[in-house]
DNA sequence: TGCATTTTTTGATTTCAATCAAAAATCAAC
DNA sequence: GTTGATTTTTGATTGAAATCAAAAAATGCA
């Protein structure tokens, strides 16, 4: 959805604000395997997925680890570089052709300074990114590879139609293997 | 730090703001192993820690698995009671005897409504807890348990000093038995 | 101080997933 | 449609940590 619609929607914010904040608002499309943000960048942006779906990894020699993946109307949020002015050591990658709509986090933050709207928007954006992180972090520490497999299939069946195996592998913390051989036994 | 003086410390809130906060606030000191909040719970509150250590599990069965540990000025928060009016599967326990200082989140909001400075707080402590969930997580899939250890031993020292074993290792995501022989070789 | 309880360490064995390797299947380009 | 590249599956082996079990050490408290 384009992320002016998706800001109405969430009925928190006024005509009024996404008209100014659209004026920051860059799009482009990203065809497969592209890379929307490359790994130990220091971009400030915020990074919203208009349509299609990528990923948020990190690699560093052969390994290559999917953190989260990113669907439609959701945020990536480069938070070592925008919060504290480091290289954010995760890269987003297209898993698909994807258009992502970007704001310059500096431009966002001026605009919220005199919204208190949109400063309520952000603060729910970031509850439901530490709600995601949190479940992960259980779902890592208490399931098995297997129950993990389970959930994730049950709750982002569409994933698997778009990011190769490895990708999703990384995600669950398992080889491409391993998967490949959960998935055999139904 | 005394909740109050901590706020002030951080530049961002007035001490009218902090005056109105601190109506609001409840302070009770728990002993060494005395739950702050049980699991499975669904308090709204904010946990402030003043002084002391405590950790942040998840219980079941046999299983027991450290999310998280708070030190002195961390905050605990019950994302999904708070925010999405579930119970918390998350309990917090006092490691150490510890001061904690509660504020319901329903009075939080009503005077962060009302000021820009404390929204803009909130979301600084946000920031936070979504840096150290990312790093986390990060770390969960990237480091040995190995190193894990050696990261834990540099950054927080202090929690070997009070945390029983066990605790630990289930933060690193080991068993007891294998953080001993970590801990053995040097 | 001495006893009981809890915590930590040490030892032996097992197990599950990683690794290494290669075949099969799928996809993409010509 | 054929070829080549990539992705997925299958197979054999290895290895690191879990598990099971018990001893040793530390802690608490009467």
């Amino acid at each position: 959805m384009d992320i002016i619609q998706y800001f109405k929607f969430q009925h928190l914010l006024t005509d009024d604000i996404t008209e100014r904040l659209s004026k920051f608002i860059h799009r482009k499309t990203y065809t497969k395997k592209e890379l929307i943000l490359p790994t130990d960048n220091n971009s400030k942006n915020i990074f919203f997925i208009e349509q299609g779906t990528a990923r948020v990894f990190y690699a560093k020699k052969d390994k290559d680890v999917t953190l989260y993946f990113l669907q439609e109307n959701k945020i990536g949020l480069p938070v070592d570089s925008i919060f504290y002015n480091q290289v954010c050591k995760f890269g987003i990658e297209a898993l698909t052709e994807t258009r992502v709509a970007t704001i310059a986090y500096e431009h966002w933050a001026t605009v919220a300074k005199e919204n208190i709207g949109l400063l309520q928007f952000s603060q729910q954006l970031m509850v439901e990114y530490i709600k995601n992180a949190t479940d992960r972090i259980y779902h890592l520490k208490f399931q098995t590879p297997k129950e993990r497999y389970d959930t994730m299939v049950s709750e982002f069946p569409s994933i698997f139609l778009q990011a190769p195996l490895g990708s999703i592998a990384s995600y669950l913390g398992i080889t491409q293997e391993t998967l490949s051989r959960l998935r055999a036994k139904k």
